[in-house]
DNA sequence: CGAGTTTGACCGGCGC
DNA sequence: GCGCCGGTCAAACTCG
């Protein structure tokens, strides 16, 4: 790890060309501090710089900021992070990156989109509803899910993708949310059913990334689960959409059993703080927790805040700022070659 | 036998 | 225009 820290990493694939592209004000990443007293609170890259100190003061000094107003149907990023400032203080880390894998698009578009995300013509203030633009206008890949290729010009050969349909509307790309977690386990069970669909070679890394879909008929739900090859113990999940349906399974020891259990979401600070929609937007199955509320589930979710000997769920990133340049190639100070 | 996984091929976007 | 790369497809395969 230490070894490698100064090589460039690239675990979502803002490789070379992306590098600038979670610069702050723009960034759609909300990622997720926790602390040690089980707070959390998102991590940007304003906080990033802060983090030190962060860590030497504000530890228990909690603004108790809504995320109401910040969330309204976007994610101001910097709304987020000023709002959670202060929670950045600790060493445990859950990162929630809402992921955006290409176009830097000069001009600091938002980040979580792909393809188009830069248009001019956006009725979407870039700087003050990622998720809104994500949503409008990061569309250019989903489409491709159920008619694909449209084999333009001269759709005849290609036996394999004949018969699809000549002009893909631009449908709205989900939202991503990418979780690290710390686990050696690759497909975290998160109480929903998932179909493999692919794997692929990921640049610069050794560990594949595996492609899922919820195996619910309606449901588009997806999610890319990848290794950081920086720091193997850690994976990297992203789930993009929203599950239009009630969790199939049981849940058992899981990320998501981490992600949404009380002491994630629910601490002391989240739970009061972040609205619930929010919640299940970044982890599908938190609102099984709220439209269950069952004792079970809860007890499963503190079960698994000691993780038993293959799951440790959380990573310590502590002050680590290089790992988390490493792990955020767009993190303050991080300037590979 | 159905559901899920593996894996090579394919497609489209993007940078050069 | 070409090549790279991420993402997806789908046939073949595995597993229960």
């Amino acid at each position: 790890m230490a070894n490698e820290k100064d090589r460039f990493y690239d675990p979502f694939h803002y490789n070379n060309h992306h590098d600038q592209q979670l610069n702050h004000s723009s960034s759609s990443f909300p990622l997720f501090f926790r602390d040690n007293n089980n707070n959390s609170a998102p991590i940007s890259s304003q906080n990033f710089q802060g983090f030190d100190d962060h860590n030497n003061n504000s530890s228990s000094d909690h603004h108790h900021t809504t995320f109401t107003d910040c969330l309204h149907g976007s994610m101001d990023y910097n709304t987020l992070s000023r709002v959670f400032d202060m929670s950045c203080s600790s060493s445990e880390v859950i990162s929630s990156i809402d992921e955006n894998p290409k176009k830097p698009s000069a001009g600091g578009d938002s980040v979580g989109v792909r393809g188009n995300q830069s248009t001019p013509n956006s009725s979407v203030s870039s700087s003050s509803n990622e998720a809104e633009a994500i949503i409008e206008e990061d569309s250019t890949k989903s489409q491709k899910d159920k008619q694909p290729k449209a084999c333009e010009a001269d759709g005849d050969e290609k036996p394999k993708k004949e018969n699809k349909p000549k002009k893909k509307e631009k449908k709205p790309r989900e939202p991503r949310f990418a979780f690290l977690t710390k686990s050696e386990i690759d497909h975290l069970e998160d109480g929903y059913r998932w179909r493999k669909y692919g794997q692929k070679a990921v640049k610069n890394s050794p560990y594949p990334r595996s492609y899922y879909r919820c195996t619910s008929q309606k449901c588009g739900v997806k999610k890319r689960v990848e290794r950081s090859f920086q720091d193997p113990t850690i994976v990297i999940t992203t789930y993009e959409g929203q599950h239009n349906h009630h969790c199939p399974a049981t849940l058992r020891g899981s990320a998501a059993s981490m992600l949404s259990s009380p002491s994630f979401f629910g601490s002391s600070y989240m739970a009061s703080s972040l609205p619930q929609d929010f919640l299940a937007q970044l982890v599908p199955s938190y609102s099984q927790i709220n439209d269950h509320q069952s004792p079970m589930f809860h007890q499963n979710l503190s079960h698994n805040l000691h993780p038993q000997p293959q799951q440790q769920h959380q990573f310590q990133l502590s002050h680590d700022h290089g790992l988390l340049q490493d792990l955020l190639p767009s993190f303050p100070g991080k300037h590979e070659p």
